[in-house]
DNA sequence: GGATCCTTCTTCTTCTTC
């Protein structure tokens, strides 16, 4: 159930701001239009108003066009947020689908799975200087929606924590996933020397990991043949880059695994947000990239709780992964077009 | 050595009643 949280009346529409959307337009019942019901109106000074209650009940004379309705609309409510189901309905395409895998690649071979996992740092220096990362695509495309949640979000945090307090909250969540990947890079990379180890659980964490650690035990015996730890990946043709946090089998399925820590409890893929596209875009990354000689077409999120709780994982299947493929496309697309916006805007001012 | 980059996180319903 949603809660109304805000009723206004305009124009006998009936605006309601929703606890899930900001507003939505409902017809105003009869009961609320005739004005034979005794209704808060009743005592208004009518006489004192009757110019502006005819001016506004004349539907015969207006002074106002659709286009005068859409800026007062505008200026009161702001731009018009598009509805989810919209995009459900019409669903975008990229204007080209670039293959996901790389058919000149062959699967992977037992061969590459004994040795150690490849670590490929990041090199800004090599020609790579103008090439944007996953993150940054990521964070330039979000939608309106998201937008609009993740900043009353932050304003919420901020009446609760105050300014400085909010970026001390901030600075921890990232010093925590910091260290939480730094303790699996070290786990997952001292244990692989040996094929198919299973992964020690008697390690000691320091006190802001441990919580996180024993959260992952459970999913980290079913991770072995690790192939890959925080590894730079580029795509060659699509010109993006990005820094996958590990390549492993996971149950025997060989996958981008992506380690999240969290506060809130992410049980379902779509608690998620844009994880899954993050892991589509490392994952096609490394298919097309020259360092890596096999190819991965499934992923893992795995989201891991402070108080130690089991994380979840979420499988994605090679069938997923094409879904999410095709939704990276289309922020590439999106980001490509406002560089190439912002370019043109600044040649002009040149 | 300093600066910059990639990443690390953050969103989607909250309160009442049974």
């Amino acid at each position: 159930m949603y809660t109304v949280k805000r009723v206004l009346m305009v124009r006998g529409i009936l605006l309601l701001e929703t606890t899930a959307f900001p507003f939505r337009h409902f017809s105003a019942p009869p009961c609320l239009r005739s004005p034979k019901r005794n209704s808060p109106y009743s005592s208004v000074d009518s006489e004192r108003y009757s110019s502006l209650v005819k001016s506004v009940m004349s539907t015969r004379v207006s002074s106002q066009t659709p286009e005068t309705l859409h800026a007062e609309d505008e200026h009161i409510y702001g731009p018009v947020i598009k509805a989810q189901t919209d995009a459900r309905i019409k669903p975008r395409t990229p204007k080209t689908i670039h293959p996901f895998l790389n058919c000149e690649e062959a699967g992977g071979t037992e061969d590459a799975e004994s040795g150690l996992p490849v670590q490929i740092a990041l090199n800004r220096g090599q020609g790579r200087s103008s090439v944007p990362s996953v993150t940054r695509i990521l964070q330039q495309t979000l939608s309106q929606e998201q937008i609009f949640y993740l900043e009353r979000w932050k304003r919420r945090m901020i009446l609760e924590l105050g300014e400085e307090g909010f970026r001390q909250h901030s600075q921890n969540l990232f010093r925590q996933g910091k260290r939480f990947h730094s303790a699996l890079e070290e786990i997952l990379t001292s244990s692989s020397s040996e094929k198919d180890k299973t992964i020690s659980e008697t390690a000691e964490y320091p006190a802001d990991v441990q919580g996180y650690m024993e959260s992952v035990s459970h999913i980290l015996k079913d991770v072995n043949a690790v192939r890959a730890i925080e590894s730079t990946v580029q795509h060659e043709t699509l010109n993006y880059l990005g820094v996958v946090d590990c390549v492993a089998r996971y149950k025997g399925v060989l996958c981008v695994i992506d380690w999240k820590t969290s506060e809130r409890a992410k049980p379902f893929l779509s608690n998620t947000y844009d994880n899954p596209i993050q892991v589509a875009a490392y994952a096609g990354a490394l298919n097309n990239d020259v360092n890596y000689k096999y190819q991965v077409d499934s992923g893992l999120i795995v989201v891991a709780y402070k108080d130690g709780s089991p994380a979840h994982a979420h499988q994605l299947s090679s069938e997923l992964m094409l879904d999410f493929w095709k939704t990276w496309l289309l922020r590439l697309e999106e980001f490509t077009e406002q560089r190439s916006i912002q370019a043109s805007s600044a040649s002009l001012e040149n």
